[in-house]
RNA sequence: UCCUCGGUAGCUCAAUGGUAGAGCAUUCGGCUGUUAACCGAAGGGUUGUAGGUUCGAAUCCUACCCGAGGAGCCA
C-alpha cells in the first residue's frame, strides 16, 4: 500500500522523477537517506547559533529539521535564510541524514535554500491560544500539527465508511441538498430561495434513501446535513456530515449488526493506519482497542430501570438527556445500543414494536467515554395506513409525503437504515473535547466565518 | 431561548479603588548542534462599548455588544 504517506520513495512530480535532486514529500524522506533531495514547504521554526542555523520545515506530510553551517550555503542564501520567519515558503535541497535525535529519524543537511515568499507576523505562535482566537484564524490553524492529524483521521474514517459499505454491496446514491419540505418535520430547517419557490437545506437524506433502497435493494448516501437549531454544546454543529445506509428487507436486528461491524472495522482501521496521528492527538488507544463486538444491547425498559437504580430522576416515556446517556454508557467500555425507544420520542416513520405498540423498532448507538449518541436508526414503517395516520398525528401535510407513501403503495417491504454522524464519530475516536476541531471549517451557532 | 463564566499589548495572562505589568511574538545585537533554543536591548495600551458612582475606576453599579461552557433538541 503506497499512498502519498506510505513509507516508500515518493517523488512528487514527473519533472522531478528523473532529476538528481528529486522533490520528495517529507513523510517519504526516510526512504532517501544518503541522497540529495528537494523539499518544498513552509518554515515552522528557525533557530540560530550564529554560525549554524536550524530550519524546521513542514509540507503537509510531516516536518523535518534542516541544518546549515555558515559554509554550507552561499553568503546570499545564508543571509536570506537568517531572514526567514514562521510560515515563510521555501524550496530547499540537501542531503538526507539518519539522525536518531529527530522525530522522523532523519535530518536534512542543507545545500541550498530558495525563498519562495516571506511571511510577516504570522499570528499563530507556539504558545497557547484561546478558542475564539483560533476559531477566527481557522484558515491558518489548519496548518498546525494537531489539526492536521485530526483531519487525517477524519479522512480515514470517511474512507473506512465508504469502503465498508461498498464491500457490503451497498450502492452509493447521494441525496439532494435542496428539499421541498421537512424530512422529519420536527427540527428547524434553513430556508432558502429556489427561484419562485421556497426550498430548505436537507437535514437528512433518509427519505430519499428509502426510495433508492426500493430501487437498488441496498444503498447509502454520504453528505452534509443542516440543522437550524440553536444548539450550543461541544457535540453540535449547524452543518455536519452523515452517512445514511438504507436497505430493503432489513430489520432492527440487521441494523444493530451492521452498525456493530461498521464501528469495529472503522476503529480498527484508524488504529492501524493512523497510529501516529492518534499519538499527536494524545489519544489513549488502549480504550479504542477494547472496541470489539458484541456491544451491549439494552432495551429501553431496561435502560430506564438502570437509570432508576442509579438514582436518576428519569420519567418513563421520555427521551434520554445528556446525564442519562452518560450514566448508561459509562457502564461499558464499548459503544452500546439502546433499542425500542417509545414511538412518541422518535420520528413518525419508525415501525412500531409488535411486542408493545407504544415502543418502536428503533436503535441509538452511544459512544463510550461520554461522547453520547453517534448513530440513530431503526426499522421503517411499511404500512401505508399507519404511515398516513402518523403523518396526521405529527401535523405534517399529507401532500408533501405522497411520493414517500408511494413506496408503501408499490411493493412495500420491511426495510431499515441508520445515520452515523462523521464529526461525533471522529470526536470519539480521536478523543476530541469539542466537535469544532472535527471539520475543516465548522459552522456553529453564531460562527459562520471563516 | 434559558443558566453560568469571561472580555487588559499581536497572543496567553497578572494587576481586588491609588503611577498599566510579565512571558511569548516582532525589531536590533550576541552565540557552530539547537529541539516551544538561549543571553542582552527596544518598540508596543482609548483595559469590549456607552453611561453612572468616586478626589481618583481595569477594579464598583446599569445597559448593550462579543465569546466560552452547559440545558433543551439532535448525529
Amino acid at each position: 500500500m503506497l499512498g502519498p504517506f506510505g513509507p516508500g520513495r515518493t517523488v512528487m512530480s514527473e519533472e522531478h522523477a528523473a532529476a538528481t535532486h528529486p522533490w520528495v514529500r517529507i513523510r517519504a524522506a526516510a526512504g532517501h537517506v544518503g541522497e540529495v533531495v528537494e523539499i518544498r514547504g513552509w518554515v515552522t521554526h528557525r533557530r540560530s547559533s550564529g554560525k549554524v542555523q536550524f530550519l524546521v520545515i513542514r509540507d503537509g506530510s510531516g516536518s523535518i529539521q534542516c541544518v546549515a553551517g555558515v559554509k554550507d550555503l552561499s553568503p546570499e542564501q545564508w543571509e536570506a535564510t537568517a531572514q526567514l520567519t514562521t510560515e515563510s515558503a521555501v524550496i530547499v535541497r540537501g542531503l538526507v541524514k539518519a539522525d536518531t535525535r529527530q522525530v522522523g529519524g532523519v535530518e536534512l543537511g542543507l545545500q541550498s535554500v530558495e525563498v519562495v515568499s516571506v511571511a510577516h507576523d504570522y499570528p499563530i505562535t507556539p504558545k497557547e491560544h484561546g478558542v475564539d482566537f483560533l476559531m477566527d484564524h481557522r484558515h491558518l490553524w489548519l496548518r498546525s500539527a494537531r489539526q492536521q492529524s485530526v483531519l487525517r483521521i477524519r479522512a480515514e474514517i470517511i474512507a473506512a465508511f465508504r469502503d465498508f459499505m461498498n464491500r457490503e454491496d451497498f450502492l452509493l446514491v447521494d441525496a439532494p441538498v435542496f428539499t421541498p419540505s421537512a424530512c422529519e418535520g420536527t427540527t428547524n430547517l434553513f430556508e432558502t430561495q429556489y427561484f419562485e419557490d421556497k426550498a430548505y437545506l436537507t437535514q437528512s437524506g433518509q427519505l430519499y434513501m428509502e426510495a433508492a433502497a426500493m430501487a437498488f435493494g441496498r444503498v447509502y448516501c454520504f453528505g452534509p446535513a443542516f440543522r437550524a437549531e440553536k444548539s450550543k454544546t461541544r457535540r453540535h454543529l449547524i452543518e455536519f456530515w452523515m452517512m445514511e445506509p438504507e436497505w430493503a428487507f432489513g430489520t432492527l436486528q440487521d441494523v444493530i449488526a451492521l452498525e456493530e461491524r461498521l464501528l469495529c472495522y472503522t476503529v480498527g482501521r484508524v488504529l492501524e493506519a493512523r497510529a501516529e496521528d492518534l499519538k499527536v492527538c494524545e489519544r489513549d488507544t488502549s480504550k479504542l482497542e477494547k472496541v470489539v463486538g458484541p456491544f451491549p444491547r439494552i432495551h429501553y425498559d431496561d435502560a430506564v430501570r438502570m437509570l432508576h437504580e442509579a438514582g436518576l430522576p428519569f420519567e418513563y416515556g421520555n427521551d434520554f438527556g445528556a446525564p442519562d446517556e452518560t450514566e448508561l454508557s459509562n457502564r461499558y467500555e464499548t459503544p452500546i445500543f439502546v433499542t425500542n425507544y417509545p414511538a412518541a420520542v422518535k420520528a413518525f416513520y419508525m415501525e412500531p414494536d409488535p411486542a408493545n405498540p407504544k415502543l418502536s423498532l428503533s436503535c441509538d448507538c452511544l459512544a463510550p467515554e461520554g461522547y453520547g449518541e453517534i448513530i440513530g436508526g431503526g426499522q421503517r414503517m411499511s404500512s401505508l395506513d399507519l404511515l398516513t395516520a402518523r403523518i396526521d398525528e405529527h401535523g405534517l401535510p399529507q401532500e408533501a409525503f405522497e411520493w414517500y407513501k408511494d413506496l408503501r403503495r408499490y411493493g412495500s417491504v420491511p426495510h431499515a437504515g441508520f445515520g452515523i454522524g462523521v464529526e461525533r464519530t471522529l470526536a470519539w475516536i480521536a478523543g476530541l473535547d469539542h466537535v469544532r476541531e472535527s471539520i475543516a471549517f465548522p459552522r456553529m451557532l453564531y460562527r459562520l466565518a471563516p
